[in-house]
This record gives structure tokens, sequence and C-alpha cells, in this order.
DNA sequence: AAAACGGGGAA
DNA sequence: TTCCCAGTTTT
């Protein structure tokens, strides 16, 4: 009897790539470890097609390593404002500096030099060297999770660590002897738009029958995870004070939205004001929920601020790192 | 309202 | 090693 010899799951998905993958993604269109990597950062927790737009005008901005490290803090993270968590703005901007320092501007090329920089872990580490070096180095982002625990039927909760490991095995086990540039892409491409968290679209999947979850009627609970704490609400206060077309702005130096732009949460006592309007927004967090009430106080005479800040055109605010529902609100008070 | 998206750094 | 922190968009 003849056996039938399925092909493997990494030839299965370099194959899909071919016809069904993403081959036309700005940052695809070089090897440049720069550019791989500023797209890996921002894709961290960040899904494509908010990407795309920020990636582009981050690399018209900084067109180089060297003018990413020569740029401010403030202007990297005006280039980041609204894509959020700005920690991965920071790092990126003090490990272009370590980069030009230490190696003259060259972005090392292997794995254990990479993870010394900040903001670049096992995951992002492996993605630039299978992108840009063809070296043979798996990576674990949440489509990888999500396509690895189906097709192996893994049923333990995938944000745990022993499945965490368990999945970073199957990852490097799986790895093919060619390709691995496409096989990266591709096992992204097909979590991101096949292998779906609700609803994924077995009909057309090439994979499913060696994919566990399948052929077993699983693939709406697998992936599994466990529940996320909930959030506690976190309550404060901004003073927004205009005076002759300019708004007051601090630096916010802790916690969320920390090295960007805030109006102040403290009072100032004036003696001729005119108080615009009173308001409350809420913005949610993967930890908290921020409630925050604002007064819009337009100043007759111009405040006397002892706080350390600055007075900015209103026009200008489209320019400076600002967290995105506060952007949102100075844009809906500007006149 | 809940889910989706990894990695740094303190404990 | 483990735990805590961190923002916005999409569903």
């Amino acid at each position: 009897m003849e056996v039938l010899k399925k092909p493997a799951f990494n030839v299965s998905i370099i194959k899909w790539h071919k016809k069904f993958g993403r081959h036309d993604l700005p940052w695809q269109k070089s090897k440049d470890p720069y550019h791989v990597w500023v797209s890996e950062i921002m894709l961290q927790q960040t899904q494509v097609v908010t990407v795309i737009s920020y990636y582009q005008k981050f690399i018209t901005k900084f067109k180089t390593i060297k003018a990413l490290a020569e740029a401010s803090e403030d202007d990297v993270l005006s280039m980041w404002s609204g894509l959020g968590f700005y920690s991965r703005a920071r790092n990126l901007h003090a490990a272009s500096i370590m980069i030009m320092k230490e190696n003259s501007g060259h972005f090392p090329d292997n794995f254990q030099d990479m993870i010394r920089l900040p903001g670049i872990g096992r995951s992002t580490a492996g993605a630039i060297l299978a992108f840009c070096f063809n070296k043979p180095y798996p990576i674990l982002d949440g489509n990888v999770k999500r396509v690895l625990s189906r097709v192996y039927g893994i049923t333990t909760p995938i944000n745990n660590s022993r499945t965490e490991k368990k999945l970073w095995l199957l990852s490097e086990k799986n790895l093919p002897k060619k390709n691995i540039d496409i096989y990266t892409q591709a096992i992204m491409d097909f979590g991101a738009t096949l292998c779906i968290p609700k609803r994924p679209i077995c009909n057309i999947c090439p994979i499913t029958q060696t994919c566990v979850a399948y052929v077993n009627g699983l693939t709406t609970q697998i992936p599994k995870k466990n529940p996320v704490k909930k959030n506690e609400i976190k309550k404060t206060h901004f003073y927004i004070y205009e005076y002759q077309k300019q708004v007051f702005l601090v630096k916010n130096r802790s916690g969320v939205w920390n090295g960007l732009w805030l109006p102040p949460n403290e009072e100032i006592k004036l003696k001729n004001k005119q108080i615009i309007k009173y308001g409350h927004r809420q913005s949610v967090f993967s930890h908290y929920k921020l409630v925050f009430e604002y007064t819009f106080i337009k100043a007759l005479a111009k405040p006397e601020i002892k706080l350390k800040g600055l007075w900015i055109n209103w026009q200008d605010i489209q320019d400076i790192g600002l967290p995105a529902p506060i952007k949102k609100l100075l844009i809906e008070l500007s006149p």
C-alpha cells in the first residue's frame, strides 16, 4: 500500500504565502536592518494597518540610524504620538545612540549583540535575523503562538510560562532548512489573515489535515488564555490654559505617557480668567481605566506659571509628542 | 466592554 | 524567575 506523505507544515505555509501572503508592505522593500528593526518595533503591539503610515513618516523623518541617534527624544516621541506604548520609541532612540557609539552606526548582525539593545528581545531579534540575514532563528509573536497552538492542539493557556516555553521549542523545531525569511513572513501572514483569533477561515486553509485543533473541532477553544486581571479606575484632572492662541503644556515624567506632553494637573491661580469649559473623558489602558476631568481656561492676562513647561501655538500641537486622547481633546478645544 | 498586540525592568 | 507595567484600535 502506498503511503501518502503529508507535506511538512512549514513547506505548506511557504507555498501558501507565494499566492496569498502580503508582499507589498513598506518595510518589505528592503533588507536594511534599520528598516526592518523600526517596523518590528512598531508591530510589537500594533496591527499592520495602523503601523503603515507611522512607519512611512518615521523613516522619512529619520532616514538612517545616525539621523535617529542625532534627533531629540521629543522629536522621536512626536513621530510616535498616537501609536501608544511609548517606551518603544524611547528604547528605539536609546538603541540608535548605542549603535552609533558601540558599532559606528552598523546594526548588529548576531543574536547576542541584538538583544543587548533596549527594546529588542528574543522574538524581535529572531525576525530581524531571519529577514535581513537569512539566519534560522525562531520568532514567537501572537500570530505564531496562535498558529502553533492550533496545529499542535495545545490546550493549556498560552499566556503561561510553561506553555510559552513549549511554543518556543515548537517554533524552533518548525524552522525550514531554506527560505527562512519567506517562512517567517509566511507564518505571520497566515496567522494574521487566515488563522485569525475568532472564526479562523479553515475552509480555505491548506493545513487542516495536520491541524490537531481542526481535526478535533477545537479551533474556537484554542488558543486558550488565562483571564487578565480587571481594571481599576484612576482619576485625574487637567487644567488647559490658553493665552493669545497658545496652550500651556508640561512634560510628563512618570507612568503612562512618560516623556509626552500633557496639560498640568494642578490649578494655577489667575486674577483675570475666563473659564470656557468643563468636561471629562476616559481612557482605557490594558491595566486600568483613567478617568480625567478637564477645565479649559482662557486667560485674559498672561498667567505666571511657576511650572516648567511650554506655551505652544494651537496649530503646533500636531508636531509634539501628545497622547492620542489628549491630542484629540486639544484639537476639539482649539479655535 | 473585551480582545488583540511582546518585551523591559523591578522584585 | 516571576511579576508588574504599558495605549490604542478593532471586534
